[in-house]
RNA sequence: GGCGGCAUAGCCAAGUGGUAAGGCCGAGGUCUGCAAAACCUCUAUCCCCAGUUCAAAUCUGGGUGCCGCCUCCA
């Protein structure tokens, strides 16, 4: 098997990959907290851990694939209360829209989507654990997890101990409650109490909630085990969340928590990062409603996923243009339907049957060039090119770029079999990299319909105007067969309405 | 202050020792009733300075600018 190359953050190195169980692969990635819509950053992350995720399967690995959901943490509860709803009600509305916005993308379900809420004994087992192992305290109706207790601490995020001090110090004073509950400023929570009439869970220390890290910990261990191949997130996760989880877990288990872990850069908004507190964003939601999944797709594809994107609507736009030349070298791959494909046939399916029937369709490494339709040097080479593109640490803007450069022979070749051919093999690795390529190039929104529309109508009035019956007879009756009734009114003037 | 990262054409963005992928925009041409698409051609020596080397965007040192993390954050 060939190897792949993957940038560790606890190294900080590539490294080849090798799973420490033969071909599984457990994978874990930190999914989103839902206190609100996701925006453009979630679905980068995203989109990266459900690329590396599909590529893995495709080199021949049995990957399992965990994505969390975050659905108790204090910015849902104080979402909650000031929209006068509970944080379970909250909660499940936007996981629910976090799910429709990951359908729209075409990201595909992980096997295991663990919910906080779900593994609340399981995250009190093991804060009892630690706190047996006395890598933890009680301080009131709250457990600390002891950092000085547990050497390695700082490993991931390359800190040292007394620099941490230092400025946790400043931190604390101006948090005094706390600093007088912990033992050392930089312990983090294992368990909050609650305080009066706040959500919480029954527990030794009393009612209360866990603390964020711990349920990351928690659900590895439990849906995955001790120790797992991949742990994955965005950047901002490496200190403190990762770190922390790093110390639960290994302080628990004496046992590494994941062999590789792998993060992703973020969205920039002229050049600062795109986040909830700066206010920055664009929703997923909105963006869908201006630009193609494929689109949204490609744009975070292009750039290497641990380097930061800069977004803007002009580059989007820019990348929808290319993303029409992908549409159309891939339109080749099923000859005649470029001319006579368009009489809605295509729609009968629905967007979720596609997929379902794309993802069916997915080769494999070992088996990809059996199924070329045509083998030549320019399959060759491209594969070559694609497959050690990704082999690099997933470079999907070496990977685009190699679709570009497929395209460009798709439209050059004159061999109507071989042109197929290659479109075939072009639409197999894109689909490798979860573009949908479902042809968007003729979907038109209702605003350009109705202006549409207005044009017909108005070339009926013209022929009105100079007599030609004929031509405006048979305007409105084919109008009418569509479903559009088309109503002269008595003075002047045409509506129009559906039947 | 500590740790980490980035600086490549008008814009976006690969490339980490052997002479600059790809995308968008732009220019000229072919095709076309006109256009669009497609095709052909053209558009950079890589922030600055010094060094290592036969050879550097790529390594080393220094400088400048920008960003991230260290507090919730994908």
């Amino acid at each position: 098997m060939t190897t792949i190359q993957v940038y560790n953050t606890l190294s900080g190195k590539k490294e080849p990959f090798e799973p420490l169980n033969g071909n599984n692969v457990l994978m874990y990635a930190c999914g989103p907290t839902v206190y609100d819509l996701s925006h453009l950053g979630h679905a980068r992350m995203a989109l990266v851990w459900d690329v590396v995720q599909r590529y893995l399967r495709f080199s021949g690995y049995d990957v399992t694939y965990v994505r969390n959901v975050t659905d108790v943490d204090d910015k849902i509860i104080h979402r909650a209360k000031v929209m006068g709803v509970t944080p379970e009600q909250l909660a499940r509305e936007y996981t629910y829209t976090f799910w429709h916005d990951m359908h729209c993308l075409n990201v595909q379900p992980p096997d295991y989507e663990p919910k906080a809420t779900e593994f609340i004994e399981l995250m009190i087992e093991f804060t009892k654990g630690l706190i047996d192992k006395g890598h933890a305290y009680v301080s009131e109706n709250d457990v600390y997890f002891d950092v000085a207790s547990f050497k390695d601490y700082g490993k991931l995020g390359k800190k040292n101990l007394d620099d941490l001090l230092v400025g946790a110090r400043e931190q604390v004073r101006s948090q005094n409650d706390l600093s007088e509950r912990k033992k050392n400023p930089v312990d983090f929570a294992l368990w909050k109490g609650a305080r009066d009439g706040e959500l919480g869970w029954s527990s030794p220390w009393g009612s209360g909630r866990p603390g964020w890290h711990l349920e990351c910990s928690t659900m590895t261990k439990h849906v995955l085990g001790e120790t797992i191949d991949i742990h994955a997130g965005g950047e901002d996760l490496v200190f403190p969340h990762h770190e922390n989880e790093i110390a639960q877990s290994e302080a628990l288990h004496n046992a590494p928590m994941a062999k590789y872990w792998l993060h992703n850069s973020f969205v920039q908004v002229n050049s600062e990062k795109m986040s909830k507190s700066v206010g920055n964003f664009s929703t997923i939601q909105d963006l869908l409603a201006m630009f193609s999944p494929d689109t949204i797709r490609l744009f975070a594809l292009q750039t290497h996923y641990r380097h930061p994107i800069d977004f803007s609507i002009e580059s989007l736009s820019a990348t929808r243009t290319a993303m029409a030349r992908l549409l159309r070298a891939a339109s080749y791959a099923n000859p005649g339907t470029e001319d006579n494909g368009s009489k809605s046939k295509a729609n009968v399916q629905t967007f979720g049957e596609q997929l379902l029937k794309q993802n069916k369709e997915q080769i494999s490494r070992a088996t990809a060039d059996k199924h070329d339709p045509v083998k030549d040097e320019t399959t060759t080479q491209f594969r070559q090119a694609f497959l050690e593109a990704m082999d690099n640490d997933f470079n999907t803007a070496i990977a685009t770029s190699q679709l570009f450069q497929l395209a460009d022979r798709i439209f050059q070749e004159e061999d109507k079999l071989k042109q197929s051919g290659y479109a075939q093999v072009f639409t197999q690795h894109a689909r490798m990299l979860g573009l949908t390529l479902v042809d968007t190039r003729r979907h038109v929104d209702i605003a350009v319909s109705e202006q549409v529309l207005d044009l017909v109508l108005q070339l009926r009035q013209n022929a009105r105007a100079n007599k030609d019956y004929q031509t405006s007879d048979l305007i409105r009756k084919q109008l009418t067969e569509l479903g559009i009734n088309v109503m002269d009114i008595t003075g002047g003037g045409t509506t129009w309405e559906r039947a």
